[in-house]
RNA sequence: GGCGUGUUGGUCAAUCGGUUAAGACGCCUCCCUUUCACGGAGGAAUGACGGGUUCGAUUCCCGUACAUGCUACCA
């Protein structure tokens, strides 16, 4: 008999949801869904000097956007709430005095001074002394010190911490779903603190503590984390949890573009793009930062992409709809080593989910981006609704250009000339063959097609290709002037679709308004 | 510095000892299209290095190099 699986998401609510984050996320999900397990976001808020105001909200509206919400959160409650950190402070006490009961942590009082003189003294410029086995002896805590000096201290309410005591020459074993067995020698690891001055657990405590009474089974987190995965080994050793110890996968880390290293945000604004899931004010300095969202990617594509960044199913398929992901994602199949973050191809998954959409949905989508073209051309919207922007005509634009549309604010781009006469007119592209038989053809068919019967694609290119032929014209000395017109650049679907959309008058307005 | 982890084209990556080392993004060429895209066809481009093990290594082992993470009363 197995245990119902249970995984978290535990992030500081300290800024922005990087996009490592989300991938963080969007593993839990996967594998919670796929086990018919829960997906539980737990805050860890303990470091009250990096709370950010805002931030916590900001998470779980990603989430929502993401479409990965979570089974038990703040927001949600849950039968194991609360689901803060900072709301569960009374209840790490009990576990810091069993560790310190046990011999496996111990009380100490020094200074922030007092311990940075240790790591000079003991240690150099490039390599600090740790507060271990080697320093212990030489600072003042209840291993150093006389017992009834301990007491006294702290009837005294002297402040201090509780720090794990690491044991000498034990070799840590730990099973990682990703990397195997990884060991690491207890001698190097320093006296991790856990329970802090101020009454707060550190991340060490907490995780081990939270992940137990939560009944987390399996737990992943970043490739940076495991460097201090043995200090949270031993503490479920200590604390006599062993056997219920959660899985651990430690998932590699997204790198930047350019170089090596972790991305970070200052990297997606030097290269121009988005590392947030969604844009991040900076309640403090006001300071934007933007996101995924509002760059324009659908979250579906968003979420799609980063499934893939470290994780290979290892078939060919590369669209998957998040239905698909939770059937096909193997932890087993994600990979050891950091990817390289590439924005083309982000842009290409994007490119991918909008050339699949439904027209409908498209309209939906890009309607925001549309109304806001309009209204930065000084048109208003509501009054222009009534004669071309109808719903349906929405879904037809849209369906004319998405296979031209990469992001979101691509719409407006691509199909303005739908709505609005287009502001600006690429007359170079047609000057250099510009000449008086072609000026006299255009006048002539404008006044032409004010007397075309019928108004559709075929009729208005019959037309053209009439008057062309007995203007001594071929079609194609006339159909990128005419394109150039109606559009103003050399790019968007057939010239005659589009004239048949915008209609009779304003076809002819436009053939007219141009004279070179 | 120490410790951990990693290393297949520019990028994402398949391969679970035997392949002409897939595929995708990007790039280039051509076709389609009297625009731009989409679509189609093709092309350039890859196993860090050195030792083993093996009939045979990209694949297993060791070393080197390089990269990266951690080394806080931050997570």
């Amino acid at each position: 008999m197995s245990k119902k699986v249970r995984v978290r998401f535990a992030p500081s609510p300290t800024g922005g949801l990087h996009l490592g984050g989300v991938r963080t996320v969007l593993y839990n999900y996967l594998f919670a869904r796929q086990h018919g397990g829960d997906f539980v976001l737990r805050i860890e808020d303990t470091d009250q000097a990096r709370f950010v105001e805002g931030a916590e909200q900001y998470i779980m509206d990603c989430l929502k956007w993401c479409g990965l919400e979570p089974d038990e959160s703040p927001e949600k409650g849950g039968p194991f709430a609360p689901y803060r950190q900072s709301e569960r402070k009374h209840l790490y006490y009990e576990y810091a005095q069993k560790l310190i009961d046990s011999g496996h942590a111990y009380y100490a009082f020094d200074t922030t001074e007092e311990i940075e003189k240790m790591r000079n003294t003991y240690g150099n410029d490039d390599h600090k002394a740790q507060y271990d086995e080697t320093t212990r002896g030489y600072m003042r805590n209840s291993i150093s010190l006389p017992p009834d000096e301990v007491v006294k201290l702290l009837e005294n309410g002297t402040p201090y911490v509780v720090r794990i005591k690491m044991p000498v020459n034990q070799t840590i074993r730990l099973t990682d779903m990703i990397r195997g067995e990884v060991t690491f020698d207890s001698s190097l690891v320093d006296d991790k603190v856990l329970l802090k001055a101020d009454g707060m657990p550190t991340y060490h405590l907490a995780v081990v503590v939270d992940d137990y009474l939560m009944q987390i089974t399996h737990a992943f987190r970043g490739e940076e984390w495991l460097p201090s995965a043995p200090v949270h080994v031993l503490l479920w050793e200590y604390l006599g949890w062993k056997e219920h110890m959660p899985l651990w996968a430690h998932l590699p880390l997204i790198l930047k573009p350019d170089g090596n290293g972790k991305l970070s945000k200052r990297d997606g604004d030097r290269l121009g793009f988005p590392v947030f899931a969604m844009n991040w004010t900076d309640p403090k300095t006001g300071e934007i930062t933007k996101g995924f969202r509002e760059m324009g990617f659908m979250p579906q594509a968003f979420v799609n992409m980063l499934a893939l960044l470290g994780w290979n199913p290892g078939v060919e398929k590369e669209i998957f709809t998040l239905d698909e992901l939770i059937m096909a994602f193997s932890i087993e199949r994600v990979h050891k080593g950091g990817a390289k973050f590439d924005f083309e191809k982000a842009k290409w998954f994007n490119n991918q989910y909008i050339h699949h959409a439904d027209n409908e949905t498209l309209a939906k989508l890009a309607m925001p981006y549309i109304e806001d073209g309009l209204k930065n051309t000084g048109i208003n919207s509501r009054a222009y609704d009534s004669r071309l922007m109808t719903y349906d005509y929405l879904q037809r634009v849209v369906g004319l250009v998405k296979d031209r549309c990469t992001l979101l604010p691509d719409f407006w781009a691509q199909a303005h000339f739908f709505f609005v006469t287009p502001e600006t007119i690429d007359v170079a592209a047609i000057k250099d063959k510009w000449n008086d038989q072609k000026q006299q053809f255009f006048s002539n068919w404008a006044a032409a097609l004010e007397a075309l019967p019928e108004w559709n694609e075929q009729a208005i290119e019959a037309s053209c290709n009439e008057h062309a032929l007995q203007a001594g014209l071929k079609k194609g000395d006339v159909m990128l002037p005419l394109r150039i017109m109606l559009v103003g650049g050399k790019y968007g679907p057939g010239v005659f679709i589009i004239a048949d959309m915008i209609g009779k008058e304003e076809t002819i307005k436009r053939i007219k308004a141009v004279h070179l």
